[in-house]
DNA sequence: GTCCGTGCAAAGCGTTTGCAGCTTA
DNA sequence: TAAGCTGCAAACGCTTTGCACGGAC
């Protein structure tokens, strides 16, 4: 088990249970952002409430960080268990890439600064057709 | 009645309707993103089932554009009916400012070409404290 | 007159809440 | 042991679907 973690749990007087390790688990096997039903859906073991209400936890010690992603909300890994980065997202086979850009984090608090604005957090996804989707779209 | 409008309406084969037309006018009233619930609200006259078609309609023209705003979506003029924009979120008080940015949609473009992606949309939205806030919190 | 749009009713589905029993620390 | 976590059941609210009537063109 990992320290890092152990320590964050307790910082935030939670406990350690099989259901949150699990979901936890399914969190870090994914490679894509993951909705409560889709996390639902890979363990029905657990209970779809538990899963809402681990969310809401992991979410709060920044565990897990939301993600806006079409209609509706889905989760992933947050910074520091994961590197921050966001999506891009091809609206005809679903493929979802990452793209890091140290130049995007700093203009978002230029843009933020010009306003007076304190930054807590933020979304940028961008939807469009892949690069296998376009060379099919030709054929 | 705009004959920009009425042009768009019979290109797509869409009705113009008095339903439509005051959904649109609350659209134009409005200062910040809409949900179809708060346009049920501000028009109770018309059934909220013919706000999420109209709404549904407006989108696939291009009249309005979809908002990512925390949990449900959020819906607004588009362009070119409303320069494109993006927005800082209060956390707090819920007041939501626009910005716009140039260089910001050039990076867009920039980070997508590098993974030869064709981008159709994209989200961006600040969230934090507004000035207001923050100056509130410090007494 | 034809096709599209609208309202009504009801179903569908994701999300939230209350509560009793169990587990972790 | 005490606090927190879980599952079950049920409520809740937003969104979607089916259908018959009415309005736009």
């Amino acid at each position: 088990m990992d320290t890092e973690l152990v320590a964050l749990f307790a910082r935030h007087h939670l406990r350690i249970t099989s259901s949150r390790m699990a979901i936890l688990k399914i969190f870090k096997n994914a490679t894509v952002p993951l909705s409560p039903v889709e996390i639902t859906k890979a363990n029905p073991t657990i209970d779809k409430v538990s899963v809402y209400r681990t969310i809401e936890a992991f979410e709060k010690i920044g565990l897990v960080a939301s993600v806006a992603h079409g209609w509706r909300q889905r989760y992933e890994l947050a910074a520091p268990f994961r590197p921050h980065h966001h999506h891009l997202l091809c609206n005809n086979c679903g493929t979802i890439e990452e793209i890091q850009s140290e130049k995007l984090e700093k203009m978002i608090h230029i843009l933020a600064d010009e306003q007076e604005f304190e930054v807590t957090g933020h979304t940028f996804e961008i939807s469009g057709l892949c690069r296998r989707c376009r060379i099919a779209q030709l054929a």
